[in-house]
DNA sequence: TGCCAGACGTTATACCGTTACGCAACGAAC
DNA sequence: GTTCGTTGCGTAACGGTATAACGTCTGGCA
């Protein structure tokens, strides 16, 4: 359990928990999957597991895969400051790598003021097949 | 109903009335609102419509937003070749804007092999506020 | 004629996420 | 110290999204 040292807002315990489970599987997880590592616990509702995930990916530990609907601790030591990032999902082995490239998002900032278009939130997930993968 | 002048492969019944359906709304549906729209026709579960909806998809006249587990017909006139497509989002307004910028796909290829990775379908979404809907 | 592939229809089920309650703990304000 | 707002917690019920596992029908074709 390698355990960020992020600049956090002392976690509750199901937010710790939750965390946890994401943590050690390394790979991303679905909501039910994670109340189901947690039952010896003593969670028993999903929504104990959405409460403590919202947090989670509000404070930026933890992103959510929109293809997946699936949720991933943080891969970067350094989390806190959060611009956009692009995952890199692999469809074989299911490890996510994760992309910060400032000139990939100015370009896509860019197209979109273009088209008039003032963006909020990028959403940006590629599948395909990791390095390790690769035959 | 500006109806697209494709290279389509015979539409069945089913394909045609969910495009339709898509195309008439002008902005995302999810399936089992396609489906109430359609039941007056005959559709009664939403197998029939994931059907034709995967078919759509594939011959690439029906986009799937991730972000919002729904679809939407395509803009472009002259579909067919599908490269790399981002979506704008207007969360006002629900209209969804497509972007084709080869540069950005290039940056977004580029970056994903230089970690060794090798995409297959690329999600690019963006939320925010179209033109129209910003004050 | 017999076979096969592709679309279709139905039922049931699994998976993902939220609404609507109410309770308990804590800190700030007065 | 009581009041109050905020935040987190727990439970139950529900609604929205997607697929599995059947079986049927049709058209093409050897």
């Amino acid at each position: 359990m390698a355990g960020h040292a992020h600049n956090a807002p002392q976690l509750t315990k199901n937010q710790a928990l939750v965390l946890g489970t994401l943590e050690s599987a390394g790979a991303p997880l679905s909501a039910y999957t994670i109340l189901d590592h947690l039952r010896g616990e003593g969670l028993r509702a999903p929504l104990q597991v959405y409460r403590a995930l919202d947090k989670l990916v509000a404070i930026g530990m933890v992103h959510r895969l929109e293809s997946l609907n699936a949720f991933v601790a943080c891969r970067h030591p350094g989390c806190g400051h959060h611009e956009t990032v692009a995952f890199m999902i692999c469809e074989a082995c299911s490890n996510v790598g994760e992309i910060t490239d400032a000139s990939l998002e100015d370009r896509l900032k860019l197209a979109a003021e273009d088209a008039g278009f003032a963006p909020k939130r990028s959403i940006i997930e590629l599948r395909g097949t990791c390095r390790d993968c690769q035959s």
